[in-house]
DNA sequence: GGACTGACCAACC
DNA sequence: AGGTTGGCCAGTC
């Protein structure tokens, strides 16, 4: 696995039970600032992957940046997991990004 | 080893 | 308001 997805990796594992964030932001944060794209396939790489250590993280918690939840694998299942951490869906389905967006300490999530 | 495929986003027409 | 475009990485065949 490369270093990129792995420092995408280690930061979706930072976001807090009942936040989100989305793919533009990691990115940026990952001194990326046109990477979304590239932290969307980083998620979809880790679908079917059963790697232990990958199993804990939160890739439910990772959204568009206009609060709705991407296409792709399970994507039912990711709003359910939201669902049960408290988050509450707008009528048209999108998340208040307003309200749960998390925002990461400033250099908390550099690597080097 | 080149071509194709994927959970994106902001800036432009 | 809605389509197009550039930027970006790794895996698979």
């Amino acid at each position: 696995m490369s270093v990129f997805y792995e420092q995408v990796y280690e930061t979706v594992m930072q976001i807090p039970y009942g936040s989100v964030v989305c793919y533009g932001d990691i990115a940026k944060w990952l001194n990326h600032p046109r990477g979304a794209q590239v932290v969307g396939w980083a998620m979809s790489a880790l679908r079917g992957n059963n790697r232990p250590e990958y199993e804990n993280i939160p890739w439910h918690r990772v959204v568009k940046a206009d609060g709705s939840i991407a296409d792709g694998g399970a994507a039912e299942m990711r709003r359910s997991l939201l669902e049960d951490e408290g988050i509450e869906f707008l009528i048209d389905g999108r998340i208040d990004m307003e309200r749960y967006r998390w925002v990461a300490p400033p250099g908390v999530d550099r690597r080097y």
